[in-house]
DNA sequence: TGAAATGTTGGGGCG
DNA sequence: ACGCCCCAACATTTC
């Protein structure tokens, strides 16, 4: 009976395209496993959408291994702990995982391999969450990238990445015993309240994830240059929760472009790159975060640390709430906290409201869209946030302050996003659906606005000047 | 991946 | 025909 192999499922919730997955099943019978290790990530534990998602990623996971009859195991707690035990217990002689760069991880998978060497096995560690690594990747100077369009080029200029791996057509179990946790156990799905019901627009797992990508291909990528700013339309992949838990990869999504844009031509080019440009600035999220683990909590350019936040429990929650008086700002965070998501173009506006009109700290939004987003995910959260602020590493100025109405009137032209989530104000003419405060009539059970965008702007201004 | 303020230009109404 | 004014449209600067 040959020795087992251990694959340790992480972030990479896939069969197809998984280099550790093949080599464990290359090296022998496979013991598979998954770990919730909140205690490790601290404050970074999954939040409660996360949370929602990954209970439905593990099923699906657990029903793809189980063809091949290969149970995933399923424990809590420190990952070095489970490893230790699960090492020890089943004599396996090696073990194989995707590499994560959370800032705790470095250390984490350092020493899950002093444990795998200690107990006799072999510890093999492989990329696969990014198209390039974040050490590849290097300016002239030889030093980490600050600035997200030479970081691009740099990346365009390697060329498109190894093809896709197929998914493994046999996998040959373990015939040993390893406990498992019941997957029920871990209460991951909300009950009492179950504030999930609008998640049901959503379908986790690999078959989900690949069908959500040819979904995108062949309805949204021919005008996705010019349509993934706009909310009231379906124009944006929606492929982040699937890339955040590895249910395809960034290298199957990148491939699956490039095949498209090389069968169509012409004017799918530049729509096609700006998709796998958007690829990238995932890259780049966490490039900085390897480089920079400090990001997710402290502001990049130093100087913001004396910056005059205000500390507002009510309008906070009121953001949170949707609740501020501005349709396109209430729009998104309603949007978000229905169905676990909200369309890029309104993060932005949303985040630029919360940062700039509201004054409070970004770290107040960064913690709640830690919680509320399906698609939550360090680097690329700590990042935009960042930037959106105008403290990050490549940030937009300070000074760049979004106009919720403008905003609005440019990117839901009609209203309809505004009036899917805010319903209130259905029946209010085109003209002010994005003021709702100079209809004549005035609106009923809408909230009357918190702040005044250009007594706020102004105040903004003045609180950066404070910063010299 | 801004918006507002300020500057410039050119067409048309009008005396 | 001409100069003047108004102002929309566009460009540039500033925050």
């Amino acid at each position: 009976m040959p020795t087992p192999a251990v694959m340790w499922f992480r972030q990479d919730l896939r069969l197809a395209d998984n280099a550790a997955l093949k080599a464990a099943a290359e090296a022998g019978p496979l013991i598979c496993v998954y770990v919730l290790d909140d205690a490790t990530a601290g404050e970074w534990a999954w939040g409660g959408a996360s949370r929602w998602w990954l209970h439905n990623s593990l099923t699906r996971l657990a029903e793809g291994l189980a063809r091949f009859k290969v149970p995933l195991v399923l424990r809590r707690g420190p990952a070095d702990k489970v490893m230790t035990e699960i090492l020890r217990k089943s004599g396996a002689t090696s073990l194989h995982f995707t590499r994560d760069y959370a800032p705790w991880s470095g250390v984490l998978e350092q020493r899950i391999k002093a444990i795998a060497t200690e107990a006799g096995a072999g510890c093999h560690r492989y990329g696969g969450f990014l198209l390039h690594e974040p050490e590849a990747i290097r300016t002239g100077q030889g030093q980490p990238y600050k600035v997200f369009t030479p970081f691009s080029r740099a990346c365009f200029a390697l060329g498109d990445p190894r093809p896709p791996r197929p998914a493994p057509k046999t996998l040959k179990p373990w015939d040993g015993k390893i406990k498992s946790d019941r997957l029920e156990d871990w209460q991951l799905l909300p009950r009492r309240p179950d504030w999930s019901t609008g998640f049901a627009i959503w379908t986790p797992g690999e078959q989900g994830a690949r069908q959500r990508l040819e979904t995108f291909i062949a309805d949204a990528l021919s005008d996705y240059a010019e349509g993934r700013d706009r909310p009231d339309l379906e124009r944006t992949s929606r492929l982040s929760p699937h890339l955040h838990w590895g249910e395809i990869s960034p290298v199957q999504c990148w491939t699956a472009i490039r095949s498209a844009l090389a069968a169509a031509h012409g004017r799918l080019d530049r729509q096609g790159e700006k998709f796998l440009s958007e690829l990238l600035w995932r890259d780049f999220s966490y490039h900085l975060l390897h480089h920079w683990p400090d990001l997710p909590g402290t502001a990049f350019q130093e100087k913001f640390a004396a910056f005059p936040w205000r500390d507002d429990a009510k309008a906070l929650r009121a953001w949170q709430q949707g609740e501020t008086g501005y349709p396109i700002v209430d729009a998104g965070l309603r949007e978000l906290w229905s169905t676990g998501y909200m369309h890029n173009r309104v993060r932005m506006i949303a985040a630029s409201f919360l940062i700039k009109d509201l004054l409070i700290d970004w770290r107040q939004g960064e913690i709640w869209f830690w919680d509320t987003l399906l698609d939550a995910d360090i680097a690329n959260n700590a990042a935009s946030w960042q930037w959106v602020a105008g403290s990050g590493a490549d940030a937009a100025p300070y000074f760049r302050i979004f106009n919720p109405v403008l905003q609005g009137e440019k990117f839901d032209p009609h209203g309809a996003y505004v009036r899917k989530w805010c319903p209130e104000l259905r029946n209010l003419p085109n003209a002010v659906i994005h003021r709702p405060w100079d209809h004549e009539a005035g609106v009923k059970g809408y909230p009357a606005r918190i702040v005044d965008h250009a007594a706020a702007r102004d105040r903004a201004l003045l609180a950066l000047k404070s910063l010299g």
